[in-house]
DNA sequence: CCTATATGTGAATACATGTTCATATATAGA
DNA sequence: TCTATATATGAACATGTATTCACATATAGG
């Protein structure tokens, strides 16, 4: 077994390899920030049913709004969201705002999180 | 083109077809809800280095404290979350209390996520 | 039984988040 | 230009969340 090497495993923790082991390959702060940011994306009911219609279809405002059942206010506020996050895109055509999803990784999560939630 | 079959699209809908088929696909409450719940709890920071470090061994609490360079007592609140959301288990043995993956699904959401950050 | 150590937890705090309301902006059509 | 409709957005509000502090519980070893 090799030896701990980072210096703060020296002194007060109670199983220093296990620790440094650990230190090593944990996410640096940044890398596990905007992990945890995309997740708390996809941590919204709202949001969860907004991304997984995208998915089908392109659909505006109003007609978001009606499938989810909310406000156009609310849906709207959580577009622009999702928009800051890159999840979705849009097109202006007229008086309406087409969107839709910037690419598909985030369906794949949302398969596998369903996997999760069926069968455990 | 199949005609919209639910009745809320008949009066105040922009545009109804969409709607319906949207409908027709969107997650039950329940289901995105749940799925919800589960994004939310990876979608922050602490947690995800949690999970994270504990994918390669098991660790105790104060280990875990060390390695995420947290306080005992807000690490064992986090793992009260995981607990709960049963995506961690435990094992006392003495003092400590070794923490571990409850299963590995969560790994793969991981993967897919670092995977989106990382080229996006 | 007493002490030291590891862990769990309630209360308090500061901060983030989601929705609503009112209103602003943008566009189409008269 | 004026009106109607779709969308965006700021402010306010209520609720949720993460951390800290103080203390409770549990266990090992005198």
């Amino acid at each position: 077994m090799k030896q701990p090497e980072c210096d703060s495993c020296q002194e007060q923790c109670e199983h220093p390899q296990a620790i440094c082991l650990a230190k090593e390959m944990v996410l640096p702060d940044q890398e596990a920030q905007e992990l945890a940011e995309l997740f708390k994306m996809l941590g919204d009911p709202t949001r969860v049913k907004i991304l997984q219609v995208l998915s089908a279809q392109e659909l505006c405002v109003c007609d978001l709004a009606a499938v989810v059942e909310m406000g156009q206010s609310a849906v709207s506020h959580q577009l622009r969201l999702l928009r800051n996050a890159r999840l979705v895109k849009y097109r202006r055509e007229g008086k309406n705002a087409w969107y839709s999803l910037n690419d598909d990784h985030v369906i794949a999560l949302f398969q596998q999180g369903l996997a999760h939630i069926r069968h455990s």
